[in-house]
DNA sequence: TTGACATATGAACAATCGTTCATATAATTG
DNA sequence: CAATTATATGAACGATTGTTCATATGTCAA
C-alpha cells in the first residue's frame, strides 16, 4: 500500500487539515475515551457513575448484566483512567476519575435532551 | 440468563442511576455518535471537516489511507448524519452536518490541548 | 478454619469491524 | 462514442470486541 503518491485535489486545504490533526498519541488516547464510551453498557456505567459512586453489583443492575461483564467492562474504563475505585469490606465502589469525562458526558446529555 | 432478579446493593443509589440512563433510542444514539468517532482516520476526517469542506481524495490524503477505505468510512458517517455531502462534477465535496457533533470535537480538541 | 459473599480474571466463542481488492457508477474530456 | 477521473460498493479476510463460563482472589463472619 503505498500512499506517499496520493493525489490531492485542494493541496492547501489539505495541508491546513493536516497541521488541525492532533500527534498520534493525543489522536489515540481521544479515539480510546470515544471507543470507551460507545458500548452501550459502559456508556450506562459511566451516565451512572457521573450521579454517584456504584458497587460493581449496582453497575449490573443498572445495566441489567452480570457481574462479570461489567467487571470486565471497569476494568477497561479504570485502565484507561475514566473510574477509579475504593475497597470497603468485600465491596468495591466505583466512581469517576476523569473530570474531562465528566462534563463529556454532561454536555452530551444535555445535547440528547435537546 | 436471568438478570431481573440480581442483587443490589444500595436500592436508592441504583433507582437514581437508572432514572438518569437515557432510554434505548438516545443511548443507541449517543453510542453511535462515540463509535463512529472511535476509528483514528473517522476522527481524523472529522476532525480536518471541521476546518473546512474537503473532497473524498483530499481525506485519503490526510488520513494517510486509500480512497476506497475513505469512503467506506464516508458511508458511515453519512448513514450516522455527522457529514453531508454535495457533488460538483466529478467531485463530491464533504462537511460537517451535525453542529453537535463539531461543538463535541472542538470541546474535545480543547482539553487535549490541556 | 470453613463457608458465604463480592469481585476479578482467563479462555473461548460468536459477532462486529476496517481494510483490501475488484468492480461499478457518475461526470468530464477528447 | 471511448477513455479518464472521482467516488462508491460488495465480497472476503484478518483483527478486535463483548459476553459467558469456570475459576480465582479477597474479605468477613461463624
Amino acid at each position: 500500500m503505498d500512499v506517499c503518491q496520493e493525489k490531492i485535489l485542494h493541496h492547501e486545504s489539505v495541508q491546513k487539515a493536516v497541521s488541525n490533526i492532533p500527534d498520534m498519541d493525543a489522536l489515540h488516547d481521544i479515539t480510546s475515551i470515544f471507543k470507551a464510551l460507545s458500548d452501550p453498557n459502559r456508556l450506562k456505567i459511566v451516565i451512572a457513575l457521573a450521579k454517584c459512586e456504584l458497587c460493581v453489583c449496582d453497575l449490573a443492575a443498572v445495566c441489567r448484566s452480570s457481574d462479570s461483564a461489567v467487571s470486565h467492562q471497569l476494568r477497561i474504563l479504570r485502565n484507561l483512567k475514566i473510574v477509579r475505585y475504593r475497597r470497603e469490606g468485600k465491596v468495591v465502589y466505583y466512581r469517576l476519575d476523569d473530570h474531562h469525562v465528566s462534563t463529556l458526558i454532561n454536555q452530551t446529555l444535555e445535547h440528547v435532551k435537546e
